[in-house]
DNA sequence: CCCAGTCGGATTGAGCGG
DNA sequence: CCGCTCAATCCGACTGGG
């Protein structure tokens, strides 16, 4: 089963139901091991003590089933490989024998000769035995992450003993599509790609080459897999709201670290999703068009790794349809005007001119206008979203109902500053309220003291209604926003809302460091939740000026947010 | 080839204070 | 008349699909 969190009920360690007494990345089910031993927090990283640092090998193990006890005596006698593998083979050889519960049935048989003089004579001084044990508690995390572990000591060896477990699982992974490739390319046509370059660089970013390489032909697998309606929309048609989603959840990396949920436009530039997967753990993006939600679209990717199963949706469920919606246009809609929906809402409206050339084109041909004026007509109205307010009148949504579309409570941006413009821009790059709480609905029940979140790119803090929306306690946000009129109107709606947590506002995702993220992980435990949708202005397709991808001005902030991401799957 | 669709951006011009 | 802000108004890039 690929999805071995799915429904939350087969967890290895069920690590976010209770929080309070939470050690960091320790759960409460096994609350004991840290504090017994060291006497500390696990999240005091600098702690060399056998718990902090081998925290999660501990949980992978009392997950199989042994006890804490065992667990932490066997790796401070033995170190971690030699521990890795007496564990293992004890399973295999008894599996009565402390692992009677939960037997690791998926664990192949793994036929490897520990080389004596690693094993023994390699230990002389305490700096070398330092590095062999960081060495082998890094080959261990790899192949409890089931890469073969002749790949994992390549990719040791190549990477150097410095490198991260990220690098690593990148370099073998790379080594495998490396294989895959070349067989792949000896059956296509001779072809020159500019990705040789990269050759060329050094050692370190070798990995990035073959991803390079990979994205290259898997762009056409991306586009078919991404671009065709069907995917788009998510979920098959718009009373089906539950189809099978193949894609991988909760991948092996990211399995037991925070919930993180990433947003971008879905109609991103060739392989632009494809990249932006290959960093976020190779998960493959969900694509949505919030048309299934309400009564305008928005075609959007997420990438997550939310467990899919018992979602639900905020109630009352909005209209899904533009006179549903906007009832008092119902009077004036004509009837060859056959829309039912609206089009994404951007940031910027219909100029008058659009709107005075149809009235007047309207008003020159009496009652009934011909086929031609009509075409006319309602292709200015889809292309500026344009709404029927009188006889002959069409008019572009007023923010308040873009609010109202997007599922954020009305006046959300009105006032205090804020002017018509920027409410448009900040709404348009705002997040579907219904459609994200429809996959943060599996938090329900989770967070019953309330949830800790990590809010990058808030905007106008759509995470935030969403969330409150399905009556998840905000305990802690902190929330990373930019333009200062955004976080006005998310402090102002956190005030109004009387929300009982503290909200936290960081004006420059680059502010957000190691170490800050590390101070909030003290003072309050930790993050449940990484939020956010990086800068969609170089990927979108209403970009005719500087829409050059994701190493664009703005959009290059992605990078931002994986750093992060990243950060926190290695801090908690 | 044409068309629809897109979390945009640079330019222009009105309005304002000095 | 200058410099500034704000908002309306052009501009016409990309992509996929028919």
């Amino acid at each position: 089963m690929d999805d071995p969190e799915g429904d939350g009920s087969s967890n290895e360690y069920n690590w976010n139901t209770d929080d309070e007494d939470e050690v960091f990345g320790i759960p409460s089910s096994v609350p004991n091991i840290i504090q017994q031993s060291c006497g500390h927090n696990l999240l005091v990283s600098s702690s060399t003590c056998t718990c902090t640092k081998h925290g999660k090998l501990i949980l992978h193990f009392v997950g199989m089933g042994f006890s804490k006890e065992q667990v932490i005596k066997a790796i401070e006698e033995n170190g971690c490989l030699a521990f890795y593998l007496n564990m293992f083979n004890l399973t295999l050889e008894d599996p009565s024998a402390g692992a009677s519960n939960r037997p690791y049935s998926s664990a192949k048989k793994i036929d490897i000769q520990l080389d004596s003089s690693d094993d023994e004579d390699s230990y002389p001084g305490s700096g070398e035995k330092s590095l062999n044990f960081e060495r082998d508690k890094i080959l261990t995390v790899l192949v409890s992450m089931e890469y073969p572990i002749e790949e994992a000591l390549i990719a040791i060896e190549k990477c150097g003993p410095e490198a991260e477990i990220c690098e690593l699982t990148d370099f073998i992974c790379a080594a495998q599509l490396e294989k895959e490739i070349d067989s792949q390319l000896q059956n296509l046509p001779k072809k020159k790609h500019d990705a040789s370059v990269y050759m060329h660089k050094k050692r370190r970013d070798g990995y990035y080459f073959h991803r390079e390489k990979r994205l290259k032909l898997d762009d056409e697998m991306e586009m078919m897999q991404m671009r065709s309606s069907e995917s788009m929309t998510g979920f098959g048609t718009r009373n089906q709201l539950y189809p099978a989603v193949t894609r991988r959840l909760r991948h092996k990396v990211t399995a037991g670290q925070p919930y993180f949920y990433y947003e971008n436009v879905a109609g991103a530039p060739k392989g632009v999703w494809r990249k932006i997967s290959s960093f976020l753990f190779e998960i493959e993006p969900e694509f949505v068009d919030s048309k299934y939600f309400c009564a305008a679209a928005r075609k959007r990717g997420y990438i997550h790794n939310l467990p899919i199963e018992n979602r639900s949706r905020l109630l009352p469920i909005p209209p899904l349809t533009i006179q549903e919606a906007l009832p008092t246009t119902k009077r004036w809609w004509p009837s060859w005007d056959t829309r039912a929906q609206l089009n994404c809402l951007i940031t910027t409206i219909a100029p008058a001119t659009v709107t005075e050339k149809i009235r007047k084109a309207l008003e020159e041909c009496d009652a009934k206008p011909p086929p031609t004026v009509r075409e006319y007509v309602v292709k200015e109205c889809r292309n500026w979203n344009l709404v029927w307010v009188g006889k002959n009148k069409v008019a572009p949504l007023e923010p308040d109902e873009y609010e109202m579309l997007l599922g954020f409570p009305k006046d959300h941006t009105r006032g205090g500053g804020i002017n018509r413009t920027m409410r448009y821009k900040a709404l348009g790059n705002a997040f579907q309220v219904d459609t994200v709480a429809y996959h943060l609905s599996v938090l329900k029940g989770r967070f019953p003291k309330g949830i800790n979140v990590l809010s990058l790119f808030s905007g106008i803090g759509g995470a935030e209604v969403a969330l409150h929306g399905l009556g998840i306690m905000l305990r802690n946000v902190v929330s990373v926003e930019v333009a200062e009129e955004n976080r006005n109107i998310l402090r102002s709606w956190w005030e109004q809302t009387n929300q009982q947590g503290n909200l936290i506002e960081v004006k420059d995702v680059q502010n957000v460091t190691c170490g800050q993220l590390e101070q909030w992980i003290t003072s309050f435990g930790g993050f449940d939740l990484i939020i956010g949708g990086s800068p969609c202005n170089n990927i979108s397709g209403s970009n005719r000026v500087s829409r050059n991808g994701l190493e664009g001005k703005h959009s290059s902030l992605f990078y931002e947010y994986y750093r992060i991401v990243e950060a926190m799957m290695h801090i908690q």
